[in-house]
RNA sequence: GUGGAUAUAGUUCAGCUGGUUAGAACGCCAGAUUGUGGCUCUGGAGGUCGUGGGUUCAAGUCCCACUAUCCACCCCA
């Protein structure tokens, strides 16, 4: 125990943290080009604004959240997901006095407590979006358009977008009725927890996996057919938008999402090479949430990624880059006696602006060469009785082998005609 | 929470039906006549065989429990 991570977490070793910094800095740079804003929120709230913000009856409140008693006595929650608290620090930092919309974006760990699987974790990580403010479907198209040119940036464009609505208060509940109806007279055919979900969230049948639950839905009402003219036109504009754009998408009446705040649009970007967990992004309208947490009526919407998910994917079609972690120039010293002397061009290099190493270890001159070679390190200075004497270091080009005597006064000049780099 | 598979050096694995000091490859370290890497050769370090019980004269090898990992269900990112 003591010597391994936590179940569902994990460690991030360097090799692993270049490919998230890459990613990092395409989200960023995408972000960026849309207009939103980085924040940062706490790792943990007041689990009542989870409770409150997701749903009290979802799968995350009910039995996935990170919740415990803090030492005066308060419930604390880790955060399972990115929107509750955005919409938290919205609205107690009343950005609605900005001018609208805000816009906002996030790269933050979140905690589930599940069963970890192939692209699940109990510690994992969300880019999110959110923006506060607009009701228009232009705002809808935006989210998942940065979503898309944001995959597009890291080489993806065969990701699916499915998109749906599940309406607003008014027309959710009339097609819950009607779904309700048709549903309640096949029931002999649907699953134990569909038979559940009848009863406590019916609109989560849609996207039950099971075999003949599927086939029932085959005839089932369409909740486009129930949508209210506002929402109908809304959605209209969205489909419209998205082909303006340029976004492929299709409509998939099976999302339906699991947290309770979403409202008209919803919609997930999926990928095949993941296993059971085929989305990498989910996201939405929410038009209520900023309002059941106490704010002004706000319309908003948003999406979160996967990172671990998209990492898989990357992975998976050889799309990750890994930056050379290669350095300038390794001293290397014939002994003790010339450690001094390396020591102080060592730090006159990194003061410049030059990855520069030097052993540490102790090792004989053939081994610090060995070990230049492995770092690796495009320069050896080689530092012996003859250079400290004629004040001349022996430069060895560790790709081509071949030597140069450049004056040791002169080394940053050399480096820089060389390599393009500092001063 | 449910089901299945797995658990041997840093890594990937071998170890047949239980039988002497647990192996290989790669990696790591050090040498190959003394101021230099990548190739080659030689040597070395490194394993409570996931943990704890049990069966047996004898268990890495059989049985049980626990833990962890992977995969799937549920649900989601």
């Amino acid at each position: 125990m003591l010597t391994k991570a936590p179940r569902g977490t994990r460690d991030l070793l360097p090799e692993e943290c270049a490919k998230w910094l890459y990613i990092e800095n395409v989200f960023r740079e995408t972000c960026t080009l849309f207009g939103y804003q980085e924040i940062r929120t706490p790792t943990f709230e007041h689990t009542e604004l989870f409770q409150r913000g997701i749903g009290e009856t979802t799968d995350i409140v009910e039995k996935e959240m990170y919740t415990f008693e803090d030492k005066s006595g308060r419930s604390i929650t880790l955060k399972p997901e990115g929107t509750a608290p955005v919409a938290r620090a919205y609205i107690e930092h009343k950005l609605y006095n900005n001018p609208l919309p805000v816009k906002l974006f996030y790269i933050t760990p979140c905690f589930r407590y599940e069963r970890p699987q192939a692209g699940r974790y109990r510690e994992f990580h969300q880019f999110g979006i959110e923006a506060f403010g607009s009701p228009s479907p232009l705002i809808d198209v935006e989210v998942i358009a940065l979503a898309v040119l944001f995959f597009e940036k890291l080489g993806l464009s065969q990701l699916e977008v499915h998109i749906n609505s599940i309406g607003c208060k008014a027309c959710r509940e009339d097609y819950k009725k009607a779904l309700k109806d048709f549903l309640f007279k096949k029931k002999d055919f649907l699953c134990d927890t569909c038979l559940l979900r009848l009863e406590r969230n019916p609109l989560r049948i849609l996207d039950c996996k099971n075999p003949n639950c599927q086939k029932i839905l085959e005839d089932v009402p369409k909740i486009v057919d129930y949508l209210c003219d506002d929402c109908r036109r809304h959605f209209a504009e969205v489909e419209k938008g998205l082909t303006t754009v340029g976004v492929k998408y299709q409509v998939n009446p099976g999302i339906v999402r699991g947290l309770d705040y979403y409202t008209k649009t919803v919609f997930e970007i999926i990928s095949e090479e993941l296993g059971a967990q085929s989305t990498v992004c989910g996201g939405g309208r929410y038009d209520n949430l900023i309002e059941e947490c106490g704010g002004p009526h706000t319309p908003a919407a948003g999406f979160g990624i996967g990172i671990e998910r998209l990492v898989l994917i990357l992975e998976a079609k050889g799309l990750i880059e890994i930056p050379s972690k290669e350095m300038d120039v390794f001293i290397a010293v014939m002994d003790e006696n010339y450690r001094e002397y390396g020591l102080q061009l060592l730090y006159r290099l990194r003061k410049t602006g030059f990855s520069a190493e030097m052993d540490n270890m102790g090792r004989s001159l053939k081994a610090q060469m060995k070990y230049a070679s492995k770092i690796p390190v495009k320069y050896a200075f080689i530092i012996g009785e003859d250079e400290v004497k004629s004040g001349k270091i022996t430069v060895k080009d560790l790709a081509t082998g071949e030597q140069d005597k450049v004056s040791c006064d002169e080394a940053e000049i050399y480096l820089k005609n060389k390599i393009r780099k500092g001063c």
